[in-house]
DNA sequence: GTCACGATTTGT
DNA sequence: CAAATCGTGACG
């Protein structure tokens, strides 16, 4: 079954949580999402939403269950998830997946992810997000990668 | 228009 | 530890 969009249109802390363990697939392949961070709507200086609305970000402030793509360091895709009703910019970005690696780079290039599905719709489309048990154990620790807002707990991962 | 920089990965 | 590599956002 695929996630529903109520399930994106909460908090996206929750939403972040709720990510593990699903089976996230394009076109078919993929596996379960393994580590997710969160990007915050309000006080969150690393999050891209920070600076305002711009045309790369428009869709972080859209309708929730869509695919925030972006090209970071000019060479990997950053996939995310938009969290939160529309018109608040929450975001998860998905850092690792079963059978795709780990890493935010790695996983867009091994699943063939680019900008063309930047708005994507989860619920439909090559791209989705299926239901899956939620994971007995998870792990909670501060953002990786970035400097702004470094030490918050935003990044949670499936415990081993 | 110009410029510095980043939610990374990979190789030295 | 440093390079690769380019769109975006800040500034003039």
């Amino acid at each position: 079954m695929i996630l529903p969009r109520a399930f994106y249109a909460r908090p996206t802390v929750e939403v972040a949580r709720g990510l593990l363990g699903k089976r996230l697939t394009m076109n078919g392949r993929g596996g379960r999402i393994l580590e997710v961070e969160a990007y915050l709507p309000c006080g969150d200086e690393a999050a891209h939403a920070w600076r305002g609305r711009t045309p790369r970000t428009e869709v972080l402030f859209g309708p929730p269950g869509h695919a925030y793509v972006f090209l970071n360091y000019g060479m990997h895709y950053c996939l995310n998830v938009v969290a939160e009703p529309e018109g608040i910019p929450g975001c998860v970005l998905i850092r690792a997946v079963e059978g795709a690696g780990d890493g935010p780079g790695k996983l867009t290039r091994a699943l063939g992810i680019t900008l063309e599905h930047y708005g994507a719709d989860l619920t439909k489309g090559p791209l989705k997000i299926h239901a899956a048990p939620e994971v007995s154990a998870m792990e909670v620790t501060p953002r990786i990668g970035i400097r702004r807002s470094a030490l918050l707990p935003l990044r949670f991962r499936v415990a081993l």
